[in-house]
RNA sequence: GCGAAAGUAGCUCAGUCGGUAGAGCGUCAGCUUCCCAAGCUGAAUGUCGCGGGUUCGAAUCCCGUCUUUCGCUCCA
């Protein structure tokens, strides 16, 4: 298991990531893509896509970030999505206020007390105001389990939206939110996309767009940040069918990961033990990052929570209809939801490797290698001279030009051959394509391998066919 | 948000007692080189995170602030 710093250190010093706006002293949890970053980032959007929407039954969509204010009631962020916290004056620690108080309760039950857990659990159900929540701690004499101490502040809320203004009028009435999550443009759309596609349960609607949360504290690099892009799935099916659907989708889902190439043994599912208001049935794809496992995607059973309450609150019908069976339901719902930066992190991870290798002298050194799947790496190519004369770079750079219709392709002529095929193996290029004094004569160059550092000598013509032939 | 640590070149780091900055690697230019980073010559790159204070003088001492890491907390 490699440092995460290791990793973050060759992001940078390679451009995939640099922090934002570094040269101010960056601003807390956002990160850019570099030039590197940016390609694998566009790779792994470009896979999902092709893996979730080039089929009969998935339509994509790309919804606006700004919604209708009434989408987010709905939904239930406008309620849900702000935490009721309290802080605690002696230890500074701060609390959720209803997770302290369901501890207390579970305390409770295990000294069997459970008259005064009923008690307690009876006014937690009923909390309507964060008042309340302060009136059962100081009754029930709740203490920091950090301090002990009663020493506690109101409970005040922290809202994860981020807010802004339609409008130039700074007032309550213009206030929309930067979406907390991708979905809800999807649901939405629900009606627009089914009559427009022509498509019918079970159908779903795929998108990747930026989300926004205002979390409290950002961690671990790439992995919790403020502002993140996701991949988003909702699979609309029958009413009684979503049991088939989510087992169906879990194993798709999964199978993606190891099409491109992540290692199953980095993998493990995570089962949601409390579910959210909407799901009722939700896992994790966690990886095993250096800090941890942590989750890259989830797929959730929403039920039709998010339709029907969308009906509710629009008013309009979000039904559908089967003329046929002569039936009409609100369709259930399945997501699969990733982390594009997340799971962009997770292949850097997965990718990052050293080995010892020996040279001709004996002696020894360490190798950095990206060992990226061939349908993820930043650049698919890079093509040498093997030295500068000789009518070697004019052939160099003349298949470079004609490799770059087709992949993202390097030229490189400075510095020894091998410190050339080093720098590729640290970007995590799998072919290195080389012309030395033969091409110049018969035309055939040194196809050199990524993992293997193997070379084959073929026809430059053929050199296309060669990489395609090994991306499936 | 709390606690702790850190922040000096692209990266990794050194910098003594306070006297206006160095190394290795990398990068760039050229030479050399017919296949795996180590040859030769030369070059560029720093308001020492930012702001203030103390001092004749601050990378160094003090205060504030930002950022990162670790631990709590949080992650419908």
């Amino acid at each position: 298991m490699y440092k995460l710093e290791t990793i973050i250190s060759l992001a940078k010093r390679r451009g995939f990531v640099f922090q934002s706006s570094e040269i101010y002293g960056g601003l807390n949890g956002c990160w850019d893509m570099g030039p590197l970053g940016v390609e694998l980032l566009l790779n792994i959007k470009d896979a999902w896509w092709k893996a979730m929407t080039y089929r009969e039954d998935i339509e994509g969509l790309d919804a606006s970030i700004l919604m209708h204010p009434r989408t987010w009631d709905a939904s239930g962020h406008t309620k849900q999505f702000s935490d009721p916290m309290i802080d605690n004056k002696t230890s500074k620690s701060r609390q959720r206020a209803d997770n302290l108080i369901e501890e207390h309760i579970e305390k409770l039950k295990k000294k069997k007390k459970f008259d005064e857990a009923d008690i307690i659990q009876a006014k937690l159900d009923a909390v309507k105001e964060n008042t309340d929540y302060y009136d059962i701690i100081i009754a029930h004499e709740i203490k920091d389990p950090v301090s002990g101490s009663m020493d506690w502040t109101e409970v005040r809320n922290f809202n994860l939206m981020f807010k802004t203004f339609v409008g130039p009028l700074e007032d309550s009435s213009s206030i929309v939110y930067l979406r907390p999550e991708s979905a809800q443009g999807i649901f939405v759309n629900f009606k627009n996309v089914l009559e427009t596609a022509r498509q019918k349960p079970p159908f779903g609607i795929a998108q990747i767009g930026k989300a926004f949360r205002n979390e409290i504290n950002t961690k671990n690099f790439l992995f919790r940040t403020r502002e993140f892009e996701q991949m988003e799935m909702q699979y609309f099916v029958k009413p009684g069918s979503e049991k088939d659907w989510f087992e169906y989708w879990k194993d798709l889902r999964w199978k993606w990961y190891l099409s491109l190439g992540m290692k199953e043994e980095k993998m493990r599912w995570k089962l949601h033990e409390k579910l959210a208001h909407y799901a009722n049935m939700a896992v994790d794809i966690e990886y095993e990052f250096p800090f941890g496992f942590g989750e890259i995607e989830g797929i959730h059973s929403r039920t039709d929570f998010d339709l029907r309450s969308h009906q509710e609150f629009s008013g309009k019908k979000m039904e559908y209809v089967d003329t046929v069976n002569q039936e009409r339901y609100i369709p259930y719902v399945i997501e699969t939801s990733g982390g594009v930066s997340r799971g962009l992190m997770a292949f850097l991870c997965n990718a990052y490797d050293e080995e010892t290798v020996t040279d001709d002298k004996g002696g020894s050194e360490t190798r950095v290698v990206m060992r990226f799947n061939q349908k993820l790496a930043p650049v698919t190519v890079a093509v040498f001279p093997l030295v500068n004369k000789d009518g070697m770079p004019e052939m160099a750079h003349a298949i470079y030009k004609d490799l770059q219709k087709n992949f993202k392709v390097q030229y490189d002529i400075a510095g020894a051959i091998g410190r050339r095929y080093r720098r590729q193996d640290e970007i995590g290029t799998p072919y290195c394509v080389t012309i030395d004094g033969q091409s110049v004569e018969d035309g055939t160059v040194t196809v050199r391998e990524r993992d293997s550092m193997k070379q084959d000598r073929i026809s430059a013509v053929k050199i296309k066919n060669y990489i395609w032939d090994r991306m499936d």
